[in-house]
DNA sequence: CCCTCTGTATTAGCTAACTAGTACAATAAT
DNA sequence: ATTATTGTACTAGTTAGCTAATACAGAGGG
């Protein structure tokens, strides 16, 4: 696993993990790998490790028993509570770049009917539609 | 002002200048109040309002000519056709983005609607949930 | 019990971000 | 030139966040 070295450690180990779940490489009931041996394998001290599990499970995608290990949880919940995650990030997102543009949240939202009214058309101006950012 | 304790001086200051902006108390041109005047009016540090001022240049929105203070930008230098082209791919890259979470247009309009409405304040990134001592 | 696996708590050190104190530098009016 | 205004640079101290080193604690098999 390669790190990049702007972003918290164990921010990307908890992606990392949510990757494998939603791809199916993790299923639910399914043993995350000890602290100490992804620990290890990642070349990292293992209370990083802790702190990403605790993290996923104060989020509801894992459960932990001491003394056992950790575990994806059972419920179809997880795909559900991902999502929603994802979808808080790009609605926050959203009004931060265009807080940032000036807009405010009330022309955001008008700017944002009209857009999905007219289709997504440009009004005439030509629009770059890479991703921001 | 009164200020948010989370959140650092120089952005909310940086909000209000825009929203003074916005609302039309600080029209195009206009001087801004000089950074020693306004840290003394909200009891902070002038830098604090230098760095403010910087980001705010930075950002295209004022101009500062030093030994005589700090304008806002008329509206003609402005590059408002950037604006407007930035803000349409924002519109256009949160409705994809919606969309490859399996949200549609009436949904996500609806979710930034409750999303603004609340404030938004799951934008949180910088977690720590550790119990403190 | 003893050993070894699991997660957890405690403490410390490092770094980046923010703010303040102070001194410097440019502009313009006198 | 002097003076009063403006923004700026430099330095230091505080804080929050991340990671590590180390020791503690629960579960289960010999």
């Amino acid at each position: 696993m390669r790190f990049e070295p702007t972003i918290p450690i164990y921010l990307q180990v908890m992606d990392e993990i949510k990757a494998q779940i939603v791809s199916g490489k993790l299923k639910p009931g399914q043993q995350l790998p000890s602290v100490r041996e992804l620990a290890q394998n990642i070349q990292v001290n293992p209370n990083t490790i802790a702190r990403a599990y605790q993290e996923l499970e104060r989020a509801g995608i894992v459960f932990t028993r001491r003394g056992q290990g950790t575990f994806v949880r059972e419920e179809e919940k997880i795909p559900v509570i991902l999502k929603q995650e994802k979808v808080q990030a790009v609605l926050s997102s959203f009004f931060k770049e265009m807080a940032s543009l000036g807009v405010s949240p009330k022309e955001a939202l008008s700017l944002a009917r009209n857009f999905s009214a007219e289709g997504g058309k440009s009004s005439g101006v030509r629009t770059d539609s890479r991703k921001p950012k």
